[in-house]
DNA sequence: CGAGTTTGACCGGCGC
DNA sequence: GCGCCGGTCAAACTCG
């Protein structure tokens, strides 16, 4: 479905990280940076310092500039989000354009509304549940997404359960071998959960559980103080896409346009779609998200250095004089 | 030694 | 019917 038809996405703040790259003048920017770097090497006469004092000017100009447009990209976010909600709200229909590999068909009339949902998923097999398991009873699924170092290889997802791994497993359309577990706390839950790494970003552990815990769950604490983030998107499978991470790759801005942390629900509920977007904490992570992003560029360093470094120097400089 | 993990084999549904 | 694929089993292995 074309949603560029009814709603301004102009933003474009993941398809296509070019256009956001012409939209800011990073290049420019960074360009500007290293030169300035560059000339800082040589800072001796009074003409350079002067003209490095001029480039400063420009260059906090500028930053003050892309500050504008990333409060404006945020604020069109926000706008985007809300014509995107109301958009679903109005055609509740999912459509699989999208959807292209041999995927099953639902075959579970139980599991209609989860399999609208991971339909709208990216990369799971959902809906290709075997119907063998206990027709009569409905398991509720659902999908978490978790995000982890990204030095953090492993499939382990501490969220206040017991989990015995019974299998792992290549899937086709994720290079990500997919874990299998059940629940160990209790030996008659009927809990699985199956975690994959994120097809698009490997950082994101995407647990997707399989029906309802029998026993209180033992732990929450201990996964709040675990060295895992809880992140951002939790959805019921069949609204959005779980996660609405707009990672990329490159120099480009990476934000993740979801909630800010919260307490962890318990997996057999059914998990919903962040709270208000357009709340000032929400504003606050997203502004926190893309300065994270930002400090783990490279190049942004090494010219923010540059930069920092030529103040220094100019000031000593000046104290000098 | 018991509990948990690994991993190849097997099962069953689905598309062709 | 055959092959593909996801899910599960279970023996071997590891670890505390």
């Amino acid at each position: 479905m074309e949603y560029t038809s009814l709603v301004n996405t102009s933003l474009d703040l993941n398809t296509n990280p070019a256009n956001f790259l012409s939209l800011v003048p990073k290049q420019e920017a960074q360009s500007n940076f290293i030169e300035l770097g560059l000339k800082m090497s040589s800072v001796k006469d009074e003409q350079t310092a002067d003209a490095l004092v001029e480039e400063l000017n420009r260059v906090n100009a500028e930053n003050k500039k892309l500050t504008e447009m990333l409060t404006v990209m945020c604020e069109n976010y926000n706008a985007l989000h809300k014509h995107l909600a109301d958009y679903k709200s109005n055609n509740p229909a999912p459509s699989d354009s999208t959807n292209n590999s041999k995927k099953r068909k639902p075959d579970n009339p139980n599991n209609q509304i989860i399999n609208n949902a991971s339909e709208s998923s990216s990369s799971d097999e959902d809906s290709c549940k075997k119907p063998r398991q206990d027709q009569g009873i409905k398991a509720k699924i659902s999908r978490v997404c978790y995000r982890t170092e990204a030095s953090d290889t492993g499939l382990l997802v501490k969220d206040g359960y017991q989990w015995r791994k019974y299998g792992q497993k290549v899937t086709r359309d994720n290079p990500s071998p997919r874990a299998y577990f059940k629940c160990s706390h209790a030996p008659s839950c009927p809990v699985k959960k199956k975690v994959q790494r994120d097809v698009a970003d490997q950082s994101i552990l995407v647990a997707t559980y399989e029906g309802e815990h029998n026993h209180p769950n033992q732990s929450k604490q201990e996964q709040a103080s675990s060295g895992l983030n809880r992140t951002v998107a939790t959805a019921t499978l069949g609204s959005v896409p779980c996660s609405a991470s707009l990672g990329s790759s490159g120099p480009t801005i990476t934000l993740d346009l979801t909630t800010p942390p919260k307490p962890q629900p318990n997996p057999s509920e059914e998990t919903k779609v962040v709270g208000d977007n357009r709340s000032p904490e929400f504003q606050q992570f997203l502004v926190d998200q893309m300065a994270s992003s930002l400090t783990k560029d490279p190049s942004f360093k090494a010219a923010l250095a540059a930069a920092i470094s030529g103040r220094m120097i100019q000031q000593n400089q000046s104290q000098k004089w």
